[in-house]
RNA sequence: GCCUAGGUAGUUUAGUGGUAAAACAAACCCUUGGUAAGGGUUAGAGCGAGGGUUCAAUUCCCUCCCUAGGCUCCA
């Protein structure tokens, strides 16, 4: 059975539900997607919420015997504007369906007429019975936030009972290891009022384990001859005016620190006001130019877990996934044209070597092309997308295409990885920049784009003024280097993240590991049950010796039955259960016990620290 | 930003127009127990913030802040 019929055919359903139960109510587009389907309504005068899904979920299933079948009719533009004559937002789509010359078509099974493209279930009374309502979003229409908000439900339909009901549990599953409730659960990161929304607080456990990737971070990239750096976390606002970040990406930017607003108007030093920076790049830029560069020094791989600040709307922030200040596993290759398809490859190699340290090997890989608004010339475009592809060829990386979508700048690949409920995020990303490595005088038009912005109208004053100032810089970097004739030449410069920022990668790790890390990575890695007291002076020298050896190791002297202490061990998805009594004291022994439920019954010390320490060095994801 | 739902002890939740209840966690006491919760005692919130209505508000109203789901997948 093809499953977006059946969803398809159940949004319809919904939309006549919805329609009896509230009149006036207007459907507008209800497609099949992902796992389900949903409906857009304009409710009129009714307002919806998630306690009236049963209601409607009744409706659905009273009305489902007189849909026997659909039947479809051509008809003319004319014809639809007046059947669909109160409701705006189809004789919208017909109107425009009819200018693209699709076919009009209409169905009317259990008499409820509907503008629809097709594609439905041959039997709907018998086949949709399977469904579920599921919540109520808005949404705008055509998603668009200059149009009307319409109420969104979204809903779920499956074939058979058992299938609705995996479906089901598996989404209560999910919720489980929403790595925000982990967070809090296994105390790993909080988010503050005081500190404020979307900067996250790295508790001492997953700094912990943070200290370890940026140190396996650091040494993959040494290996690969990254040269690694640190800069600042604010720049002089010139940085981005020459990189034009504030008229391409003000509206993720915090406001610049203005001198004035600190020294009054009459400020003389008006020039040298800061930004917090929302990218690594111009700066990494600044360590290339520092002296003129040899083509002998390309490739030049640059490197550096840099802490940026981007202001994300309210509403897009989501626990450590989507943040206001992030540190990104940034690198910037600065490189001639000839050596593009070599570099692109070695970070697909590193990107997929890292991955699959992490376990996940599960990751969708998309090519971005030229969007309609774009910096550089065709040519560069070209050769740039023809590289990203022959990259990928090369190293067999199976990829989408998604077309027009790649940054104004330059075309890219994104390496995209799936949270615990199916939604797709961005880590890694390798990107073409034609911008900043260019040169450009100022125009008059980019003189109009920054006057149109407050913050230079109070730092100028006047448009004279400022044209003076983005005269002197101009637009972009020019990044060069000397070839082998001793002429200079302009840089290819590639943007890359692998990991993408530490805050969305250890958002997407702790779902994938449901909170229980590897034991190279987890951040208690052993812990020391005593029976009794009587054994405490034995588990004290068991925990330091494991200590000394460089076992992260906790020891678990309260009063408490063993029972509870395992309990609690193993809700802290401790790997590593070390259970000492009288039996094991007296042979100098450790009963091992792992997070999954498995005794491994009695081990020398000795012997249960090096396959702990051997685990470890191994990087084994149990 | 917009739509919908929320914000009550450290956590998870209950509850009410007359100044809050439980479980777990914590501290203490008893218990010294062999592979997922032994028992008891005590302490802990004035109910997101501000304003309003009222004799009285955590409970009703307004504004703001924060959190969650959604605002991409086109009849």
């Amino acid at each position: 059975m093809n499953l977006d019929n059946l969803r398809h055919s159940c949004a319809h359903l919904l939309a006549h539900s919805v329609k009896l139960l509230y009149p006036g109510a207007l459907n507008a587009i209800g497609p099949a997607i992902e796992n389900g389907f949903y409906q857009d309504f304009d409710m009129g005068k009714w307002k919806i919420s998630e306690e009236e899904l049963p209601k409607i979920e009744a409706k659905m299933r009273q009305i489902l015997p007189t849909w026997e079948k659909f039947t479809f009719n051509e008809v003319s533009l004319a014809e639809a504007k007046r059947v669909f004559r109160d409701n705006k937002y189809k004789v919208e789509m017909a109107t425009e369906f009819a200018k693209g010359g699709k076919k009009l078509m209409t169905n009317n099974p259990g008499d409820f007429l509907d503008l629809c493209k097709m594609g439905h279930v041959e039997n709907p009374s018998k086949e949709l019975t399977h469904f579920k309502l599921l919540s109520v979003a808005g949404a705008y229409w055509r998603g668009s936030e200059k149009n009307k908000m319409l109420t969104r439900i979204y809903g779920t339909c499956w074939p058979t009972e058992k299938e609705l009901n995996d479906y089901l549990k598996q989404l209560e599953e999910s919720k489980k290891r929403d790595h925000r409730k982990l967070g809090k659960e296994l105390d790993l990161f909080s988010i503050n009022q005081l500190t404020g929304p979307g900067l996250i607080l790295w508790h001492p456990k997953l700094s912990t384990v943070r200290n370890i990737v940026e140190s396996y971070w650091k040494k993959e990239h040494s290996n690969e001859n990254y040269k690694l750096v640190y800069t600042p976390h604010i720049a002089s606002m010139d940085m981005f005016v020459t990189s034009r970040h504030y008229n391409k990406y003000i509206n993720s930017m915090f406001p610049a620190m203005l001198h004035q607003y600190i020294e009054g108007e009459s400020a003389p030093d008006y020039l040298v006001d800061e930004q917090l920076k929302p990218m690594n790049c111009p700066n990494h830029i600044q360590i290339y130019k520092d002296r003129p560069r040899s083509y002998r020094e390309l490739p030049f791989r640059m490197g550096e877990l840099g802490t940026v600040y981007r202001y994300e709307r309210a509403g897009t922030l989501h626990g450590m996934i989507r943040v206001r200040g992030f540190t990104q596993d940034d690198s910037h290759i600065f490189c001639t044209p000839g050596q593009v398809i070599d570099e692109v490859r070695g970070v697909i190699k590193l990107t997929r070597k890292m991955y699959e340290v992490f376990g996940f090997t599960d990751y969708q890989v998309y090519i971005a092309t030229r969007p309609e608004k774009y910096l550089g010339t065709l040519e560069m475009w070209n050769f740039a997308e023809n590289s990203l592809k022959k990259a990928a060829e090369l190293e067999s990386l199976s990829y989408k295409i998604d077309e027009g979508e790649g940054v104004f700048y330059g075309p890219k690949i994104d390496s995209k990885v799936k949270d615990s409920l199916g939604r797709e995020w961005q880590l890694g990303t390798i990107q073409f920049d034609f911008n900043q490595p260019s040169y450009a005088e100022s125009t008059k038009e980019d003189l109009e784009e920054f006057w149109a912005m407050k913050t230079f109208k109070d730092k100028f004053k006047t448009k004279e003024n400022l044209w003076k100032y983005l005269k002197n810089l101009g637009r972009g970097f020019d990044v060069q280097y000397v070839d082998k004739k001793g002429e200079k030449k302009q840089a290819v410069m590639i943007h890359r993240t692998i990991l993408g920022s530490m805050e969305r990668f250890f958002g997407v790790l702790i779902e994938h590991f449901a909170g229980a890390f590897p034991i190279w990575l987890a951040p208690v890695q052993a812990k020391v049950l005593p029976i009794t007291d009587r054994n405490l002076r034995y588990a004290q020298d068991v925990y330091k010796k494991l200590g000394n050896r460089g076992i992260r190791t906790e020891l678990d002297d309260r009063n408490e039955t063993l029972q509870s202490k395992i309990r609690d061990a193993e809700k802290e998805k401790v790997p590593y259960m070390l259970i000492v009594g009288d039996k094991e004291e007296s042979k100098n022994q450790v009963a091992v016990r792992l997070r999954n439920g498995k005794d491994l019954g009695q081990y020398s010390l000795a012997e249960a620290i090096s396959e702990i320490k051997n685990k470890i060095e191994n990087k084994i994801v149990d």
